[in-house]
DNA sequence: TCAATTTCTAGACCAGTTGTCTAGTAAAAG
DNA sequence: CTTTTACTAGACAACTGGTCTAGAAATTGA
């Protein structure tokens, strides 16, 4: 069960040459894992910490709280997502909209992969927000804010080969896609199948090319 | 701060036949709130029963456990939801697609009145739901299940009208609209404003008449 | 080389949570 | 007017959560 096996002792332990076994990121993974899972409020510190086997004293000589904890994983998240993004939406060796598909496709593997279980970090926080320290606020909004900043650059590239109707506004389309697809995550992970993504993605593309 | 005023003395209190001031029905009402804005973790039932003045004792005569009191805020929220829905889109007195605009005008004027803090109760559990008792998933699927249709057939009247395009299938465009729609709620609720809302319906509606 | 410092660990600690349980009060029933 | 019913009051136990202090070993630098 608990994840890579420390064998802890007492004081200061000899530096780490081989950096995987690295404390904070070990808890920033195990973090990221049970709050794409379970959100904010419901992951408690001791389960992360006894996934990783990792005390509290560790926890609290990394991070401040479990807000600042929060912070950072928002952070490493939206970090971590953007690179995808571009890893996609950039790629030229494929047309502007078949980067977007197999971005979707990648998502919805990702679901499948992990039964529905994890959903979208800034999703889940988004959702308990009314419950959520205020600073993640503004933090969720940047990072939605800049997803959809990326997809709007490939819309327009898109649209500019003709692909995509001239009377629609790339960057409301990008809204509209990651308004949507948080809610069909949240519905895929509800019923524990790929029917909501796949139906918001027919939809979506359907709506293009309209 | 605290709701309605109970000034409670011990004992079996007089039969109340104003059916307003039923604990019961104060314990469910301050429920619905409280969740819908905090979603099912995050709310204590301490807080809950504070907002409404009505100790523990009396929670447990009326609820088996915090489960229970979920399982029956579900249902009661479906539930009116449900008629809220019969309201609108069975009126008779517009066309089908009208009454489905002004629906959507009393979802936006809701989530307006309440500062953008208040979602939808099964939304927010449906994205808690990795941490919920899993007797919940069911019954959220079912009152999604049941909202749709209830979409789906003015759909349908629009659709036989010629309001919209018949290469749509009625089910799917009302799985549709409720998965971005949720998906819409969640971003209005992070950004405390209305343009998710307004976006999302702009682009569902375009779509309709395609 | 050896005290001072830094870095990290261990786990005690306290507040808050859920859920139980007993005692009590008064209306209602017979 | 006694018994029963329906509900309230809130202490309490068991547990979980986040925080904090003390401690131990590696590292530093005179």
């Amino acid at each position: 069960m608990s994840g890579t096996s420390h064998v802890k002792r007492r004081g200061r332990p000899p530096k780490q040459v081989d950096s995987y076994s690295d404390t904070k990121t070990a808890l920033i993974r195990a973090g990221l894992v049970t709050m794409t899972e379970k959100g904010f409020s419901a992951s408690g510190l001791d389960e992360i910490l006894r996934s990783v086997g990792v005390p509290k004293g560790s926890f609290y000589h990394y991070f401040q709280s479990k807000e600042d904890f929060g912070s950072t994983l928002i952070e490493t998240y939206g970090k971590a997502f953007s690179s995808n993004l571009d890893k996609y939406l950039l790629d030229e060796s494929h047309l502007p909209l078949e980067r977007f598909s197999y971005l979707i496709e990648s998502f919805r593997k990702y679901m499948i992969e992990h039964d529905f279980q994890r959903g979208c970090l800034i999703g889940n926080l988004g959702q308990e927000m009314g419950a959520l320290p205020s600073v993640f606020r503004q933090q969720l909004i940047d990072v939605f804010e800049e997803w959809q900043k990326k997809t709007s650059l490939c819309f327009k590239e898109a649209q500019q080969r003709g692909d995509i109707s001239t009377n629609l506004d790339c960057a409301e389309l990008a809204r509209f896609f990651w308004v949507g697809w948080e809610g069909a995550i949240l519905r895929a992970k509800l019923e524990r199948n790929a029917t909501a993504l796949d139906n918001f993605t027919d939809h979506f593309l359907k709506f293009l090319n309209k």
